[in-house]
DNA sequence: CTGCTAGCATA
DNA sequence: GTATGCTAGCAGA
């Protein structure tokens, strides 16, 4: 029989704190209570089996026994002060034990636990209610018991008849007979526990004893009379709910209420905060343990799960409260302002988010900042808006001079979602943003890359709440009217929404994280945001005139191009056009289609692939494929890079996009210098625009042949790792290997084969795409492979398993736990399955480089600020920092920066990063 | 004006 | 054969 243990968590918060004598945190704060409930937990986890759990705590604000009754706890003192901030913290550090918590606006912690109890109890499940307060005792029955477990008592039916003399179903009638002073329910007068079992012994229920009221002699016949108009209330007040509707909370029942691991990452920083000196240590050996992450981020290889493990548990049910009705207000007078920065005063970490007029964070101004407090609970301080839309508006400049301390300061931790861009705005105004401690956007592509991180789908996804959406708002397209023009009342509504739900949906994330999650998530994807936000804010020099010359240098030839393709069609035509070069080449000059490439809509491709191939018996497709490689380099790059630079930096600032890329890399866009050309001699000539201001030279560091590298370590191949080991050229050893011919015997052909054989693995290349690439048949192609496979088996066996393994879990991981989803992985279309197996063996080895110079990009930055150094941190290019460094720093950086990148993990093979510098970042290449 | 395709730049 | 972002052309509003 399943077990299920309900632990009211409120009433042994009051009853730890009266109970245990004082103790306080190093910086003061009163821990007694906090302490005494934890520990209390601890007991119970291991004292009590139990296959399912809730820890419940009262939510704040009125209940519906208010609505009954309105003195209804009427008497009760005010939380004593000692209390309140431990009561605030307590169920945060409940959940991060593992236990599922449950906090239900409108009623009380009682009746949740009595709803479980009851749904348990139909089920056929037993129950067992660790409370400390007496009412719960209505609730025993066959299969439900009390255990107090401050006092170790428990009470079943039987002890429930010693204790109070009357049987669990005549305990409300009891409790109604004698009242609850502290609750302000009033009872009959004069009446206690012994009367009121003298009585109920008599007439067996409350019903029966007020039917003969009149047989009561006495005063407290009497009393009882008086009493009678008022019974019926206090039996209400005393009845605990066994039918709260606990569908929001626990969509799936009582299923969700699954014991989970604990965080040890973030109990470790509480304990440390609260002194919690034992416990701390314990948390520490569980990290090392390898339940978190030990000291490196890449020490711990954690065992693959059984081949018969199902996909990703589901994400844990929502269990934070949800506000009973929402508090959005908009600041706009010096009353509400100073009453603003008094909270401000107070509060430990908001939720933060900034309205703006664009898109494009470093050219964005300020409309408005929105602040939430608490679930429900925001301000939005309108500061931009146009005169129809706000006619009462603080001074923008006055309210954040006023705010600037706390923005800046690392106190006030704040959450927001994609929090890069309001640190941009921040900084358009002077300000510095800090204590940045939760991003929901990071958060949510941590604990799953492969969705979207919007903010209305993670409300959707997380909260269940439907967000009011930008267009709803401002409309789209080119009607779309600027925030500004949006009326204060609903821009209140929207923004203080965004604080809101992005305060609410980080914490929700973070429940839902295991350890390995946390830990990247504190300590590489926040940090590297800063790291991002640094880079973009650097931005890169453009030497403008060189790229004007080479444009106009393109345009030329493109026109000579452009003549001698109309001399061959015999006519002119849009050389840009797939469409009128398909009907030149294959209509007009009856080029013959067999066995040419389609494209997706049917008609003939005249992609590069096919246009080489055609190229030897015809001279159109040459004229056309130097024609398409230098339109794009005119019109992607030289043309385009000269209009991104900044007017106000006179740079180039790239945005980096942190959380699109499903293996973790990064994408940059706005513009993407990601992907500016180097293969071809005019291309890399772009490279030549990218330079340093006087006095500075362009400083390149790039890991040699990383995912390799890491290939070797994933798969633990015995030749792959001693050949990077001695320092050997890996390519020709690979040759060598497959040919059978000693190194120094490798042509340059076999080691080209080689280099290919290798790249194509990391890409999970079968035969066909090896055979597609090295321009050879499918046969010899599939030769290579097995002589690959049988030289390296580990390499072999690595791919197996990989496959398997995201077949069995449905994702893969790097070596530093982040997850790869692959949704494909059990398609029906045996392509798309194909594509997902191909993903899942690139994904590891990919995703792995990234966190790696993630790592390196965060211990750089903060190496340059912890020394002071006026070197830059300007771009990332998957596997390359660029710097731009003061001549003065010239040595230091380029002795120091591939070390860090070097010592970024500690891993199987030697990691080797090779630097370079020049003028330019072609000469820095 | 918007959304799509083809093609191509990078690691 | 993995992962991205950008441009031009073009079709349908």
């Amino acid at each position: 029989m399943n077990t299920l243990l309900l632990v009211d968590g409120s009433s042994y918060l009051y009853r730890a704190f009266y109970a245990m004598t004082h103790l306080s945190a190093p910086d003061g704060t009163p821990t007694n209570a906090v302490y005494g409930v934890l520990n209390m937990l601890r007991r119970l986890r291991t004292d009590v089996p139990h296959d399912y759990c809730a820890c419940v705590f009262d939510a704040k604000g009125s209940n519906f026994r208010h609505e009954l009754f309105a003195d209804y706890k009427a008497t009760r003192p005010p939380m004593p002060d000692d209390l309140r901030p431990q009561a605030d913290m307590l169920p945060e550090l409940v959940a991060l034990m593992g236990w599922p918590v449950l906090k239900v606006a409108g009623v009380e912690a009682d009746d949740v636990i009595g709803t479980l109890a009851h749904q348990a109890d139909e089920a056929g499940m037993k129950v067992i209610v660790s409370t400390g307060d007496k009412d719960m005792a209505q609730l025993v029955n066959e299969r439900i018991t009390l255990v107090n477990t401050m006092s170790n008592e428990t009470l079943d039916i039987e002890g429930v008849v010693n204790k109070f003399g009357v049987r669990p179903e005549q305990i409300i009638d009891y409790l109604a007979l004698i009242g609850d002073k502290v609750d302000n329910v009033p009872g009959v007068e004069k009446c206690g526990p012994k009367t009121a079992v003298k009585w109920l012994a008599e007439y067996g229920s409350l019903q029966n004893v007020m039917a003969h009221a009149a047989d009561i002699k006495g005063k407290v016949g009497e009393n009882l009379q008086a009493a009678l108009p008022h019974l019926p209330l206090s039996y209400q007040l005393i009845t605990i709910k066994t039918d709260v509707d606990l569908q929001q909370e626990l969509p799936e029942g009582m299923q969700s209420l699954h014991r989970r691991t604990p965080k040890w990452e973030a109990l470790a920083e509480h304990f440390q905060t609260l002194g919690f000196k034992s416990w701390l240590k314990e948390a520490e050996a569980q990290i090392g343990n390898g339940n978190g992450r030990g000291g490196d981020l890449f020490a711990a290889e954690t065992a693959p799960p059984p081949a018969a493990a199902v996909a990703a548990p589901p994400p844990v049910p929502e269990i934070a409260p949800a506000p009973d009705k929402l508090d959005y207000r908009a600041i706009t007078t010096e009353t509400a302002f100073a009453e603003l920065l008094a909270k401000l005063d107070a509060a430990t970490a908001v939720g933060l988010d900034t309205e703006t007029t664009s898109l494009d964070a470093i050219n964005a101004a300020l409309v408005g900042i929105s602040i939430a407090f608490a679930p429900g609970e925001a301000v939005y301080i309108p500061l931009g808006h146009t005169p129809t839309a706000a006619p009462e508006q603080l001074d923008l400049h006055e309210v954040l001079g006023r705010l600037k301390p706390y923005l800046e300061s690392g106190r006030l931790k704040k959450i927001g979602q994609n929090l890069k861009y309001d640190e941009h705005v921040f900084y358009n105004y002077g300000i510095k943003l800090n204590g940045i401690a939760g991003d929901a956007m990071l958060a949510s592509y941590i604990i799953e890359s492969h969705l979207g991180h919007g903010l209305d789908e993670l409300a959707e996804r997380w909260l269940g709440l439907p967000t009011i959406t930008y267009e709803s708002l401002c409309g789209k397209g080119a009607k779309q009217i600027s925030f500004a023009d949006v009326a204060i009342e609903q821009a209140t509504e929207y923004a203080a929404q965004d604080a809101d739900f992005a305060l609410r949906i980080e914490g929700r994330l973070k429940t839902a994280m295991d350890a390995k999650q946390l830990e990247m998530y504190q300590n590489l994807e926040l940090p590297v945001a800063e790291v991002l936000f640094v880079m973009e804010r650097n931005g890169v020099l453009i030497d403008k005139d060189e790229l004007a010359r080479q444009s106009h240098t393109l345009g030329s030839e493109l026109v000579q191009l452009e003549q001698q393709a109309y001399e061959i069609a015999g006519q002119p035509f849009n050389l840009n056009s797939p469409k009128q070069l398909q009907e030149i080449l294959f209509g007009k000059m009856g080029i013959p289609t067999k066995g040419l490439k389609k494209t997706a809509s049917g008609g003939v491709s005249t992609n590069e692939a096919v246009l080489e191939t055609l190229a030897p018996d015809y001279p159109l497709p040459s004229v056309i494929l130097q024609n398409r490689s230098l339109a794009k380099l005119k019109s992607t790059y030289t043309d385009k890079l000269p209009e991104m630079i900044n007017p106000h930096s006179g740079r180039v600032h790239t945005t980096y996009a942190q959380a699109v890329a499903i293996t973790g890399r990064l994408a940059s866009n706005n513009p993407n210098l990601q992907n500016i050309p180097i293969r071809t001699e005019a291309g890399r000539k772009v490279r030549r625009a990218f330079i340093a201001p006087e006095g500075s030279k362009i400083v390149s560091a790039d890991y040699s042949q990383i995912e390799l590298r890491i290939m070797a370590h994933l798969s633990g191949d015995k030749t792959l790792l001693q050949a990077f080991k001695n320092g050997e050229d890996v390519h020709r050893r690979t040759a060598a290997e497959v040919f059978g011919i000693a190194p120094e015997n490798v042509s340059s052909e076999q080691r080209r084969y080689a280099k290919t054989i290798n790249f194509g693995l990391i890409y999970g290349m079968g035969q066909y795409g090896l055979a597609k690439s090295l321009g050879i048949d499918n046969l010899s192609a599939k030769s290579f492979i097995d002589r690959y496979f049988a030289r390296y088996p580990g390499v072999a066996d690595y791919m197996q398993r990989t496959k398997e393994l995201a077949a069995a879990q449905g994702y893969v991981e790097t070596v530093s736990g982040r997850r790869l989803y692959l949704p494909g992985i059990h398609s029906k279309n045996g392509n798309e399955r194909a594509g997902a197996e191909r993903a899942a063996i690139n994904a590891p080895m990919q995703g792995t480089a990234s966190d790696l110079i993630k790592r390196a990009m965060v211990d750089v930055l903060a190496w340059l600020v912890s020394d002071g150094l006026k070197s830059k941190l300007i771009m990332q290019v998957h596997d390359e920092l660029v710097l731009e460094v003061p001549e003065a720093e010239l040595g230091l950086v380029q002795a120091k920066l591939p070390e860090i990148m070097q010592k970024a993990a500690v891993m199987d093979v030697p990691l080797l990063a090779e630097v370079g510098v020049g003028e330019n970042w072609e000469e820095a290449h």
